[in-house]
DNA sequence: TAAGTTAGTTTCTAATATATACTATCAATT
DNA sequence: AATTGATAGTATATATTAGAAACTAACTTA
């Protein structure tokens, strides 16, 4: 019984890949922040935008519009008022989370790393 | 004995947060390619330009110099004629790396449900 | 002498991101 | 009854960034 019958077809590296768009999609600062946020529970739309410090509307909107089309999301809008829109992880999105989930601790536990090896940088390219 | 005496005193998710800023330079469809490259062996400024297909000389000349600033890769240059400039991870750069590995390979193996998920949205929102 | 290699930098233009203002609906406040 | 505030966006105008192409400089090979 195969599984794996096809070899090898999708490559990132290779510019006209179409894994390789979608690669470019996902490795962008807004869409990690978005789906790590989203990690465990739903949120609102200016919710998501209060908790990801510093994006805007329109990058927000067209980011989840993004994210939904690929299938990494659900949108579910609720007839309250005023209206309410819930973003959720899909399964393929939380499998996508899974693979970042550590990037934004390790930034965060390096960062002291980072610092001194600027400092270092810096003084040696004066 | 204590090991980590301080609170969690970053947040990726705050927007004047340092490590933000060194998230942010992460999260970069370029960089992590790069750094997904140099995984098991050193490159030249030219085979890394030949390998991340689609990256423009002046962009990789930024990004490689960022990263060494970072302190994720080291620059070495040998006097041989043409010169020869070799790029490797540092402790840290791999460190990173294996944080990222899985990312690549993972949009490799999704692109189709990806792509059956965009068919599906497109169908819908005409 | 011209072309080719190395590793970049410079310049110009095209694409993208950000800030700001605007839409629409309704609730609660003054 | 008019203003303020919340929801979730869209539209526009500007600022930043990315990409394409040409250029630098030193040396080798044809």
């Amino acid at each position: 019984m195969k599984q794996n019958a096809s070899p090898v077809a999708y490559n990132i590296y290779s510019k006209d890949c179409p894994a390789r768009a979608f690669f470019d999609r996902l490795a962008d600062h807004w869409t990690l922040l978005i789906i790590g946020l989203l990690k465990k529970e739903a949120f609102r739309f200016n919710q998501i935008k209060r908790e990801v410090e510093g994006i805007s509307q329109k990058v927000l909107s067209q980011k989840l519009k993004q994210l939904e089309r690929d299938g990494l999301i659900t949108r579910t809008a609720f007839p309250t008022v005023p209206v309410t829109v819930e973003y959720r992880l899909t399964d393929l999105g939380h499998s996508f989370m899974q693979t970042i989930e550590h990037l934004g601790c390790w930034a965060e536990q390096n960062i002291e790393q980072v610092k001194q090896a600027q400092k270092n940088y810096d003084s040696i390219n004066a």
